[in-house]
RNA sequence: GUCCCCGUAGCUCAAUUGGAUAGAGCGUCGGCCUCCGAAGCCGAAGGUUGUGGGUUCGAAUCUCGCCGGGGACGCCA
């Protein structure tokens, strides 16, 4: 799988239509696409309709010239033109089984099992920026989905041969801290003596405890206030609690990330921009962009004025002289532009602040940091809703900690595993249980909120997501399971099947699976492009589906038995690269497979 | 007041960014295990895509109005 099936056929259509209309005809690869309906073929081309119109000709006859013109022998069976004037393409069954065979062996030093994909001969620095919780307290549902989309769609970057790095831009700083390190050296200045150790088990209730103090002791209130003063000011030995109070909230993060599986996040909080703030200012004001207005320094931007004509302001420094986060931001961005060198800036932040990055992406291409082939996207994520409709909130109204929901997940997983596992002769042991149950349990959470679409928002559903049927983790990670135990009951080692053995598919279940199969590099193309984590859901349960018929018992085709040995040994391979690619399509998502459960 | 997002089957969600007869899962009804993992497969019923116009070969998708829900709008981040 070198190329993509799409590609080819786009490039045999590209050709056909200059050859049918002329050189001088601008192809568009959208005219393209996977048919929604297998009765109509594989691919449709759809573009003879708007070519039509443009040469005033009718689109049936000229799709009936581009048909003519068309060389897909060995590729596709005659071309169809049906409807108003669509060609429709059936890709041959020899090919099929041809490109099935030019999948690689797995090559295990290689960080993905790239399936025969090649890595983009473009490769961008790409800056994600995700999760980004505030170090003052506990990290919540209001970061999951941050966190999760963040994660699959930096693998999927990587995967396509881009360089990724996630930031993971905390808030580390504010007036907050100032009450939080009063309360610290108040109540604990016995930790303040081995700082870089310090302990705090719940940082929620320590905030609620510090408000708590800020609010009904003037003295310390008084006492919370010059401690944000000095640490702005930089004292030291506040600077060094402060260090290790950040470290110890990065900690309880880093638990959380591990047990999501993301190793590879960088911490580069708000604190760390600090030196570059009045920087900042000052090189926008030198550059024109900043205007005094109101005793703040504001950046007005073209198109972003309501209909009454006021601007709408971008504020970057405070009538009091401090700076806010428009400040920072544009001083991350100048950094990941200007030091990282990134190519395409990705921010996985909540779809409240459209605005804010749409002024942002403007304040930058104004500055001229980058010139215009730096990308710019706010992938802007809907919020997460109870069952009823409203914002998730725990029975008392309180916000769920993001270490309680994946700690319920797990708890939840585990009875139904535990359930099933009573129905079955043989038993699994008690650890072989809680490992399924953390894979199962944390795959569903992420799986459910990577299978919506990102823009709007969704209802949180326990029995949604931890359904064995239709699109959810446990379903795939069954899917994928039961693929696994095929090759151990048929007595052969996937990895170890003859290369050389040929693959072909003649019945419509064998064939209809390795189509979708084929389907994953486009895929692969499309979603590093579009950054859209659903439509690898969608595919991975259609690719799952479409095993499933394929080794139905009525329906499907005999595999372990079948005869004779090459059509066995066809679709043994035919189920080996099915589990890869799921196991790859999952990784992508963030989530580990399991090989029985 | 200005702007943004959403409204699709009883419920939860899709729809490859303007393509063909709007698809899945749950739920309901019905079929399939002496047969490779039934956590599965097959089928039926269920829709005026909130609503009214417009654009065109073609609209859930673009556009304008209305209705309903959510959100953002200068010194919090």
């Amino acid at each position: 799988m070198k190329f993509s099936v799409q590609k080819i056929i786009i490039d045999a259509l590209g050709k056909g239509v200059k050859a049918a209309l002329g050189s001088d005809v601008e192809f568009n690869h959208a005219w393209v696409q996977p048919c929604n309906d297998p009765k109509f073929g594989d691919y449709q081309f759809n573009g003879s309709l708007g070519l039509a119109k443009a040469q005033k000709a009718n689109p049936r006859a000229l799709a009936e010239k581009i048909v003519a013109a068309l060389e897909l022998d060995g590729i596709c069976q005659q071309p169809e033109i049906a409807g108003p004037g669509f060609i429709n393409l059936r890709l041959a069954n020899e090919f099929v089984g041809r490109c099935l065979q030019e999948i690689p062996a797995v090559d295990s030093a290689k960080k993905f099992d790239r399936l025969g994909i090649e890595p983009t001969e473009k490769p961008e620095k790409v800056a994600v920026d995700m999760s980004s919780p505030n170090l003052a307290k506990e990290m919540h549902v209001g970061h999951l989905r941050s966190t999760v989309i963040g994660e699959s769609v930096s693998r999927i970057l990587e995967f396509a041969g881009h360089e990724v790095e996630r930031v993971n831009h905390v808030g580390d700083w504010g007036t907050q801290f100032g009450m939080l390190l009063a309360h610290l050296r108040s109540t604990q200045p016995e930790a303040l003596a081995d700082i870089e150790n310090l302990q705090i088990g719940d940082l929620e209730q320590f905030y609620v405890e510090a408000k708590k103090h800020f609010d009904e002791d003037e003295e310390f209130a008084t006492l919370a206030r010059k401690t944000v003063v000095d640490l702005q000011g930089g004292d030291s030995e506040t600077l060094e609690i402060w260090k290790g109070f950040c470290k110890e909230s990065l900690r309880h993060c880093h638990a959380i990330y591990e047990a999501l599986g993301i190793t590879e996040i960088v911490d580069r909080g708000e604190s760390f921009y600090n030196e570059y703030l009045p920087k900042i200012v000052e090189e926008l004001t030198e550059k024109g962009m900043v205007e005094k207005s109101e005793g703040a320094d504001c950046i007005f931007l073209d198109g972003f004025v309501s209909r009454d004509g006021t601007r709408l302001p971008m504020m970057i420094r405070k009538s009091d002289g401090g700076f806010n986060y428009s400040t920072t931001d544009l001083a991350a961005a100048r950094y990941r532009i200007k030091e990282y060198g990134a190519h395409r800036l990705v921010y996985v932040v909540g779809a409240p602040q459209k605005h804010h990055f749409n002024m942002l992406f403007a304040a930058i291409r104004k500055s001229g940091w980058a010139d215009e082939s730096l990308k710019l996207e706010h992938l802007a994520f809907g919020s997460m809703l109870g069952a009823d409709g409203k914002p998730f909130k725990t029975r008392e109204g309180g916000t769920v900690k993001l270490k309680d929901l994946l700690a319920e997940a797990v708890a939840k997983a585990r009875l139904i595993i535990e359930k099933a596992e009573a129905e079955k002769e043989q038993q699994l042991s008690s650890d072989q249980i809680e490992e399924i149950a953390q894979t199962v349990g944390l795959s569903a959470v992420k799986y459910y909120d990577l299978s919506h679409s990102l823009n709007t928002d969704y209802k949180f559903d326990w029995d949604n997501m931890l359904a064995m049927e239709g699109n959810t983790a446990p379903y795939m990670l069954y899917a994928y399971a039961r693929i696994r135990s095929i090759g151990r009951k048929a007595g052969v080692d996937y990895a170890e099947l003859p290369a050389d053995a040929p693959i072909t598919v003649e019945h419509e279940l064998e064939v209809a699976l390795a189509k979708t199969i084929l389907r994953f590099p486009e895929l692969i193309d499309q979603i590093s492009r579009e950054l859209r984590p659903s439509a690898l859901t969608e595919y991975l349960f259609e690719l799952s589906k479409a095993f499933s018929r394929f080794y139905d018992r009525k329906r499907g085709v005999r595999v372990i038995d079948a005869e004779p040995e090459s059509v066995r040994l066809s679709r043994l391979r035919l189920c080996d690269i099915t589990s890869r690619v799921l196991r790859t399509g999952l990784y992508l998502l963030g989530i580990e497979t399991l090989e029985q459960m």
